[in-house]
DNA sequence: CTTGATATATGCATTCTGCATACATATAAA
DNA sequence: TTTATATGTATGCAGAATGCATATATCAAG
């Protein structure tokens, strides 16, 4: 079985990043912890419609749709019109990809920071570890999206994913 | 610096779990994702006025006092008069003693779910890893106990604490 | 006993959310 | 074609949780 301490410090972890990575994402974007997520989302899976993101952020339809307004209201992300006349497509604005890449700079800046006492072996250590728990946790193609709804794309593709790879491997 | 990828991956094992824990023990306790938290934090330490108790969730006072007097409606905590006539000593009731104890054990479930795939020897790399993360993401009694709101504390002595140990190194 | 600080409590407004529902469009069946 | 059903979006409404400003009671110091 896991050990108490070791269980314990991973959820005091868990929660202390979190506090931080919620903090500074959602001075950066308003509208609370969901408008974030929803801006780096719509950035990597640019023109998908609104029922996708509401599973991807594990919101309801219509609380998708009222924060999708007052993101569109900032000027940050725009409805399109797709084939599917009763479907829109969600884009970011020019002013939206730079909200964007500020949250996701303010989420790494979170993380370098918490990242900073350990070497670099340490940190391949850790990174190792952390393929097996996220593999773990990952269940379905829904669960991956919500896990990954911060990530930075640029810095973890696809194929390196261990979130993407436990979906695949089902 | 730190790796793209390490940093991605903590962000998002982060989020993913924080996720499942506060999924877990919020439909324990009901009153939003504060009030395990309060349940728990009350048990480490009774008798503490609501004050100290806003501050460790990290909640506005008044914010705290309702919150209060919903878990108090449900026959969780009582409030007690102490010596000082302005505060108000808080304590669970036997039902909220039997609450908290559900909320450690949905905590636990998920850590240990999550940590099912690591063999005991990674497990206690993991724990040294941690160790030097948690220390550093630790700034002051405040925010000690703030991250800590969650804890088991009998997983996890204070002299073990490597949050507790951050703040007395000060 | 007065003044200022501290701790709690409450009125009010705001934000975010979900449920139920309405509406438009697509898809399939008759 | 027409009809029926499913799908995607939008909106009215209510509820939960929170913060700010403020009121009240108590303590501590002069």
């Amino acid at each position: 079985m896991t050990d108490d301490r070791t269980a314990n410090l991973l959820g005091a972890l868990a929660l202390a990043l979190t506090d931080r990575l919620i903090e500074e994402t959602e001075t950066r974007a308003k509208h609370g912890a969901a408008a974030p997520a929803a801006l780096v989302s719509i950035g990597v899976a640019p023109g998908e419609p609104i029922d996708r993101l509401a599973r991807t952020l594990a919101l309801s339809h219509s609380a998708t749709v009222r924060l999708i307004d007052r993101l569109a209201a900032d000027g940050l992300v725009a409805r399109r019109s797709l084939r599917d006349g009763r479907a829109v497509g969600l884009h970011l604005t020019r002013a939206g990809a730079t909200r964007r890449k500020a949250i996701l700079e303010g989420r790494r800046r979170v993380l370098d920071e918490a990242l900073a006492p350990l070497s670099a072996k340490q940190q391949d250590s850790l990174t190792t570890l952390m393929e097996s728990l996220l593999g773990r946790i990952t269940s379905g193609r829904q669960s991956a999206d919500h896990i990954c709804r911060l990530c930075d794309e640029d810095a973890c593709p696809q194929d390196s994913c261990p979130v993407e790879c436990a979906v695949s491997a089902e």
